[in-house]
RNA sequence: GGCGCUUUCGUCUAGCGGCUAGGACACAUGCCUCUCACGCAUGGAACACGGGUUCGAUUCCCGUAGGCGCUACCA
């Protein structure tokens, strides 16, 4: 087989928002790409009409667009290959059913819906295969004039896959080894629908991924059980020489109990599943997004990586282009992986450490805005430059720890346990000393400020910062004393010295 | 039930026959220090179980148990 360049996709239904879980396939899949100088599809398998959700394809879009995520082709993004929207397709899956049905690898069956459940209830375990379909009503068990009488007459009917029994069928899979599954445990699956005129996900995901030279399918191991029924489609079809290398990813799984991650452990433990904010256009809920929530694009996608991955040194910290460079999809984890979003919290936290503060600055800026403060932008990169590395993991968190910065503290109440810790019956006095010594001073910067205190500290053995702290913000915590009175300047410095003298004593 | 995948600290994981089983999150303690932090240091904490193979198994094989997934005219 010729060397082929590299081509995976992401291949999403449009049923509703985009699942964090989902977030990981494709950041696996766009890094792979990116490492191999290859190409990322984005492909929407809307073969599904009855769970069709309007607005998700756009949603799905603008969160990869959030996330710094880009494809090189797919719906929205053009391309050689489309229509990337299955819905768009049905033309090509029917050619290539009428192709399986000719060569006899697939039939038609006319069994109802009804029909089946009744067949299903009357047999325990009963399955459509080798050994039953003889008694179902199929062209196969059908005479040929029955079969054309029937659809002549208007019956509806669905085109299944012809399973021969009895063979082994070994799908190599790039993180787990081969994977072998006898053909006797398959059922006939479903190819074309009947109700909507479409393929099944199978059928289509085949056929697209041929079409559109796909050469290695990155996906959730849920898919692994229809891996070999994917194999067997593309020997029916005859393009097993080009049939894509395969990798199951082992899934999310809740940060608690049982089972897999879903919605409702986001929304009990309090933590986002979607990338972004989403209203689901049916039931009108809200749910909450990491965008809106506060994270940086950068963040979750170092989180999710190393959620089933790591480049097997000791380094979690990296940025996209480093983790396209260490990536190495056979060294992916086999086992589900716990959703440990505390961890993906502190992510979060080492990101914004490492941003500069002026594009920190509008977030904050949002922030501040939303409690009634106005600041320059100059002002807010100040505050967040001594706050940042405090004890937050949002920018929002900021905010209760650094209120003080705009409103002053008698406007509030001061903490009684640091005010008796730090303020006595001689306190006031040295406050009204330290008042004396910043009045003199003309320039209020940080290094004048420490030189002309440390100067009075040295000749008196006071102690100011603690009491000073007290009249500034009222409580234990808070910046440098000389980087916050410089921040808050010298007139409002002394008018909270000397409200704190007046209302402490 | 059937089939498949899987199993190292509470969690994410390193390990690819011989190690005091390493790191990170979380937690605790200490140092630093004008507070809170940051940073640094330290601590507790794991190879599911039973058989093999081998001089020697966390590592290889087979069972058992647990976990996860699939078992639709959904993807």
């Amino acid at each position: 087989m010729a060397e082929r360049k590299v081509r995976v996709r992401f291949a999403p239904s449009p049923t509703g928002a985009l699942h964090i879980g989902g977030v990981r396939t494709a950041l696996y899949n766009y890094l792979f790409a990116r490492q191999h100088g290859g190409e990322f599809i984005f492909r929407i398998e809307d073969t599904d009409s009855n769970r069709f959700v309007p607005g998700a394809e756009e949603y799905i879009i603008e969160s990869f667009k959030w996330l710094g995520i880009h494809f090189d082709e797919g719906v929205s993004f053009g391309g050689e290959h489309g229509p990337y929207r299955q819905s768009e397709r049905r033309d090509i899956y029917k050619k290539y059913v009428q192709q399986l049905l000719d060569a006899g690898k697939a039939y038609i069956a006319f069994d109802t819906p009804e029909e089946l459940d009744a067949k299903r209830a009357d047999i325990q375990n009963f399955q459509y295969d080798a050994s039953t379909r003889l008694m179902m009503r199929n062209s196969l068990s059908l005479s040929q004039e029955e079969v054309k009488s029937l659809i002549d007459s208007g019956h509806q009917y669905v085109v299944r896959f012809k399973i021969e029994p009895g063979e082994d069928v070994c799908v190599h899979d790039m993180i787990r080894g081969d994977v072998v599954i006898n053909s006797s445990i398959l059922d006939d699956k479903v190819l074309y629908k009947s109700a909507d005129e479409l393929p099944t996900y199978h059928l289509a995901n085949i056929v697209d991924d041929h079409l559109m030279e796909v050469t290695h399918v990155i996906r959730g191991e849920e898919w692994l059980p229809s891996a070999p029924l994917h194999v067997l489609l593309y020997r029916a079809f005859g393009w097993e020489d080009t049939m894509p290398s395969f990798a199951h990813l082992p899934l999310l799984l809740k940060p608690d109990g049982k089972g897999k991650l879903s919605k409702r452990d986001g929304d009990r433990l309090g933590f986002p599943v979607f990338p972004l904010e989403w209203h689901d256009p049916k039931s009108g809920e809200v749910s909450s997004g990491y965008r809106e929530s506060g994270y940086l694009p950068e963040a979750v996608l170092n989180f999710l990586a190393l959620l089933g991955w790591n480049p097997g040194t000791e380094q979690e910290i990296m940025s996209l282009d480093e983790m396209i460079r260490l990536f190495d999809i056979t060294k992916c984890s086999k086992a589900g992986a716990r959703f440990d979003y505390v961890k993906g919290m502190w992510f979060n936290k080492e990101y914004i450490l490492l941003k500069d503060n002026k594009e920190l600055a509008p977030a904050f800026d949002e922030i501040l805005r939303a409690n009634g403060i106005g600041a320059s932008m100059e002002q807010v990169e100040a505050v967040v430059g001594m706050m940042k590395m405090k004890k937050i993991n949002f920018i929002k968190d900021l905010w209760p720890l650094c209120d003080f910065f705009f409103i002053a503290p008698e406007n509030y109440t001061y903490d009684d346990k640091f005010v008796r810790k730090n303020w006595n019956e001689t306190t006031s006095a040295d406050m009204k000393e330290l008042a004396g010594v910043l009045s003199a001073l003309d320039d209020f910067s940080v290094e004048s400020q420490q030189k002309a205190v440390e100067k009075w500290v040295e000749t008196t053995g006071k102690k100011p910062w603690n009491p000073w702290r007290v009249a500034l913000v009222g409580t234990g915590k808070g910046p440098d004393m000389y980087e916050l009175s410089a921040f808050l300047g010298k007139e409002e410095t002394l008018r909270r010295i000397n409200k704190a003298i007046e209302i402490l004593k």
